[in-house]
This record gives C-alpha cells, structure tokens and sequence, in this order.
DNA sequence: ATTAATGCAAAGTTTTTGCATCCTA
DNA sequence: TAGGATGCAAAAACTTTGCATTAAT
C-alpha cells in the first residue's frame, strides 16, 4: 500500500492564493511574484512557478494565454476573457456569454466537455479612438 | 517620404505556409520545422519562428496555446478548438459553436471585438474510457 | 544592383529542477 | 521528527536576434 502525500499549508501558497482571489486583473506570474514579495520579502521565483502549477493542475486557477504573456486567474468558473491587441489588458466578459446553448450543453462530437474558455480580441474601451 | 518595404517570396515561406494549409492537426512550431525540412533542408529554426511570426502579425495564421505547447493554424475563420486534456491533440469545432449570437454579433460591454477563440478542455474520443 | 530574407549561432526569456535547509503537521 | 515545501542557483526549454551571406525583384 502506498503512503499517500499529504498536502501542507504554508504561507506562500496562502498569499499566493489569496493575492489571485483579490485581484480581476488576471496577473502575470512576474507580476504575482512582485506582488507577494511585497507581504513576503523572502519567497522566491520558483515557489511562485511551483505553487501556480501545483493550483492549475488542481484546477484551482486557470491559465489565459495571450500573444504577449500567460495570465493566471483564481476565477475558475467558466467564463470569457477580452484581450486588448493594443494594451494586452485583459478583462472578464462573463455575461455576454451566459447564453450560449453549446456552450452550457458540454457536449460536442470531439469530446467530453469538461471546461472551456473562450478569448476575444480586440480594442478595449480604453484603447478605442 | 519613407521607402516602402516590398516582401519577397521565398521558398520557406511557401512552404511553411502550404504545410500548415495542408494539415489539420494544429502543429508546433517545433513540428512545422520538423516537417518542412523534409522538403527543404537547409531551412533554419529561426527562419521557421520568424516565418510564422510574420504570418501571425499579418493575421494570416492564428495560435493556439495549450497548457504544453503552442500551435499553428492556417485556418483564421473564428472557431473553437478541443484540446484533449489527456493526448493534448488540438480539434476543430466549427459546427458546433455557430449559433452564438454574442459571438456573431461581436459586440462586447469592455471593448470591441476583431476575433475570437473558444477553447474547450475535456476528454477526445479516443482517450474516452 | 538593391535590399529583403535566410542560416547560423549566440543571446535572451521564461520556466523548471536538484539539493540543502526549513518548517508544518 | 518525518517528509513536504521552500530558497537558491543552475539548467532546461523555448524563442528571438545580430550578422554575414544568399537570393528575389
């Protein structure tokens, strides 16, 4: 029988976590490492890579891919992202998409649905002339 | 008055870019060069990243990220992808989304919306139980 | 002939990882 | 006090880039 690993608890994963909770701007991991750095001066880079893979595996965070970057988000209900192509924000657009039938149904011919996000690109209203 | 930069065509380009019309299957950079090689040896990886660059910046091709990889694709119409979270392989699933109304009327509340991706995570048929 | 594009290799960027140490349970 | 997690730094992985050369127009 094998021993089975028991997670622990310890500061980094919980202001990691909670620094992502906090925030709707969807941070860089550099960005997540700056910012608890902050609370807590001696973690290091590889902690911040480590732990944010350890929560995507779990499935507790998501990952949004941009051209420029990849972004982290604590919010893992599925929804819609809108990237800026001029300032690379990027923004929740959860409503907009809430009645797509395909997209509640989870089913398509390739496969089980078990998650999906869907990406829009295009000028934000900051960016707007 | 500024000179006008003219683009060349070239056989790396021709190629890369006929590989990548000729597949399906949502190739790595890696794989790209791999491929096109076979027909056109002396072609250089930093060729084949600056080529697909290129076409990317001219919104002639459009990338997909996965958790492990990046992928290509020739085929710009908007459209969602599967992406098998067990093989990793990347599918076209067109039909199935063409009756959102959000995403055909391209209107978002946080910008204006040029493209789109969908992205649906989940189990293909063939890793299916 | 010009000069855009390539091949090559070096450099840059981002992420991962080995290991000694620390600290949670 | 056992072993999971961290900090550090080195290494790996991936992509970009400078430059001499090639080749498209």
């Amino acid at each position: 029988m094998l021993k089975q690993k028991t997670e622990r608890n310890t500061a980094q994963k919980s202001f990691i976590f909670g620094y992502l909770k906090s925030v709707k701007t969807h941070p860089t991991a550099e960005t997540v490492y700056k910012e608890v750095r902050k609370k807590l001066p001696s973690i290091s880079q590889g902690t911040v890579y480590r732990v944010l893979n350890t929560f995507k595996d779990k499935g507790e965070i998501q990952v949004i891919d941009t051209k420029n970057n990849v972004h982290f988000d604590a919010d893992i209900s599925d929804h819609a992202h809108f990237i800026c192509e001029n300032c690379g924000n990027v923004y929740d657009v959860i409503d907009e998409c809430s009645k797509c039938g395909i997209l509640k149904s989870k089913k398509v011919k390739v496969g089980k649905i078990n998650k999906y996000q869907i990406k829009f690109y295009g000028k934000c209203r900051n960016c707007l002339p």
